[in-house]
DNA sequence: CAAAAACTTAACTCACCAGTTAAGAAAAGG
DNA sequence: CCTTTTCTTAACTGGTGAGTTAAGTTTTTG
């Protein structure tokens, strides 16, 4: 049933308890205002043990950033399908879901305060985060192109708009403001603004679209 | 012909060389990473006399962080100019070119960085840079709608979408991967097509406006 | 079950840092 | 010019943190 020996097991139990300590403790305190007694305290072991799995702080640290941010890589799954204003606003609604978390919030907080003295870091995450969900989006948007749907010269330009006409607010907001928790009615509101400014822009046929956004608006307003 | 006395004068200008180390030295390593003995040499003194102006760490990083910052608060001189999108287009360059500067993208990390640890920094620079941004571009936005220039609901949905298109993309870049100095070309990219887009949603006369940003694109293409 | 191997820990080292102290230098006032 | 006051500094203190060591414990293996 298991290929792992018990010491195998409980090694990467351990380990997968010190990335989270070391995410938490790192994200409170910066880089430089963690310690690792504390990492070490949080994921239930000692400095030393702790120096068996990572050979340093910095080593924690990167080891640390570079763990797949799961949720990050979502896309278009259904890329024919012809209701392209509710595949947007799906895709709208669960990146921002993604994105404006708390515990992604922290992590962007520490990646954008320690992006100075790790250039790496932010390049990595540049890369590996935004970037790619850029290119799906870019690649949606060509598609939607292709099929009439979209009208535009610049498809990067066009994904960067979709992107901060909906998320830019609110997340430099959270950004500076912690602990503000942000409620399902404002994103709401910054979405559905976003996505018609985006449609009157860029669609083809901006009428029909923008009565469609405005139905489906309805009908999630009456699930909630 | 100056009525402070020697050692005022002294005070003061040892308080502002501390609080420009102060800036360099918490950018660079943030605040647990920031030594009272580096600001200290930096600012070409020793720490006692550094105590001697500011009584901690603490208070030193909220000086220097509630230090005016100049440039923040551009607005719209002309407000009875009839030529919106020239002042559109005045307005997204020198705010983009002040928000852009290397320093000033160092504070915004540093601020990020910090906002965990110190929630009323956090809070205290958005209501005093881009909320206040925000107030004079809102009223901005209601004079044109009152003008029959533009057409909207929501003032603050409007203002928030031309901040989004004209600096989202490339600021958050340069917050994740500093030392990439923005050229005026790429700025220019971003600031032409966001306020395309935003004419083409927001103004009462797209095809107008539109025509005219072209001529005004023209006209500074050439004058590079 | 016993010996070897791997793992874990309490206690330590060394460096650095925030903040202080005591003694010396400079300015102000008579 | 000399005394007083203020400013400045070199040297110190107490505490903490990264990384190590040596001794003890658990797991594996014959």
């Amino acid at each position: 049933m298991n290929q792992l020996s018990r010491r195998e097991r409980n090694r990467l139990e351990r380990q997968n308890r010190i990335l989270d300590a070391a995410i938490k403790v790192f994200a409170e305190a910066g880089f430089p205002g963690a310690s690792m007694d504390e990492i070490a305290r949080q994921a239930g072991l000692s400095k030393p043990t702790l120096y068996q799995y990572f050979t340093s702080k910095e080593a924690l640290f990167e080891a640390m950033m570079a763990a797949p941010r799961e949720g990050m890589m979502l896309t278009f799954d259904d890329a024919a399908n012809p209701d392209m204003v509710a595949q947007l606003l799906r895709f709208a609604w669960s990146y921002a879901e993604t994105v404006m978390r708390p515990e992604f919030l922290s992590l962007a907080r520490l990646i954008i305060g320690e992006a100075q003295r790790f250039p790496d870091l932010g390049r990595d995450y540049q890369a590996s985060g935004p970037d790619q969900v850029l290119q799906g989006l870019i690649a949606f948007m060509e598609a939607q192109r292709n099929a009439g749907r979209l009208v535009f010269d610049d498809a990067e330009l066009a994904a960067e708009d979709f992107w901060g006409l909906i998320l830019s607010a609110p997340r430099n907001r959270a950004l500076h403001i912690p602990d503000t928790d942000v409620s399902r009615a404002s994103l709401a509101r910054y979405i559905h603004n976003g996505l018609r400014v985006f449609l009157r822009a860029y669609s083809a046929q901006p009428d029909q679209d923008l009565a469609r956004l405005d139905r489906a608006t309805v009908a999630e307003t009456a699930q909630n």
